[in-house]
DNA sequence: CGGATATCAGCGTAACTGACATTC
DNA sequence: CGAATGTCAGTTTCGCTGATATCC
């Protein structure tokens, strides 16, 4: 059986992730690598509380906890009291990341044609449907939890 | 254009590749996740210092030497001093190491395989060519980023 | 001496768990 | 009261850079 660990998925998928946290951050100097997500989930009004910005962006709460801080530090977030429920904080954008954001995404869209350079139209869009399933794949193996096995 | 961010290669990428992380850390309980690719190396000859598999595994000497520390105290590696240069040291796997190896590789193959679950033989086979070449492309990416410094 | 190998020291991010406080 | 929201504290991993020792 000449299975390569070198050639699995897994491997191959974690080169490429830190491959693109390193363009990443040499492209958007400024910007924390791993903020982008959140800051356009606020900016598109997708969540504006740290709960659902975690489930959003699939990490547990004190990890977005963190990056919280962290973006409030760079001047990127502002947080001020929820009216309607004193346990709760809105997570608003401040006009800093507002301006900063757009050439940002550009950016990033630019390193990801890159990435794909060479890729054909098709190419590109099964690869992105093969990402979403495999994603989902580890999503069903995750939550199934311990419990299935199944060669 | 279609601008979604959460449909760039680079955030699935970044998704499947934690994915992979937490399913692997579950199944491989006792081993560190990110061991098996030297472990690998080593078993199968590919290098055995600690240069040589910084360069394979594609990280940076201290990482390298890091990561080292950890497998030695977990009892995975065993370093020797190299009779031929003194600077360097030959890496070798422990026994404890060459018994877990076979056990291990089989629970990532699997995950692996589960995760790649629906996908033909061609769409997996794609898959992994398609990933090599974004691979490429990220590597051509940063070392002409870094090359064409100039002030 | 100059270059290669490894290590030390320190930093930053990203995640986790567990233990609170506060508030609905 | 019980559940939800957020924070605090501590740990681990992983990667980086920069500054030495040591040896070829």
């Amino acid at each position: 059986m000449e299975s390569d660990v070198f050639a699995t998925p897994g491997h191959l998928i974690n080169i490429a992730a830190r491959g693109f946290a390193r363009l990443s951050e040499a492209r958007l100097k400024p910007l924390g690598v791993g903020y982008l997500p959140a800051l356009v989930a606020l900016k598109e009004g997708r969540a504006d509380t740290q709960r659902d910005l975690a489930r959003f962006i699939r990490i547990e709460q004190p990890s977005m906890a963190q990056m919280l801080v962290r973006m409030e530090r760079d001047g990127l977030i502002r947080r001020s009291p929820d009216p309607a429920d004193g346990r709760s904080r809105r997570i608003a954008l401040t006009d800093n990341a507002l301006a900063i954001l757009p050439d940002a995404c550009v950016a990033l869209f630019r390193g990801n044609r890159q990435a794909l350079d060479g890729f054909t139209e098709d190419e590109a869009a099964q690869f992105i449907t093969l990402l979403e399933r495999l994603i989902a794949n580890l999503d069903r193996l995750m939550s199934a939890g311990s419990a299935a096995q199944q060669p």
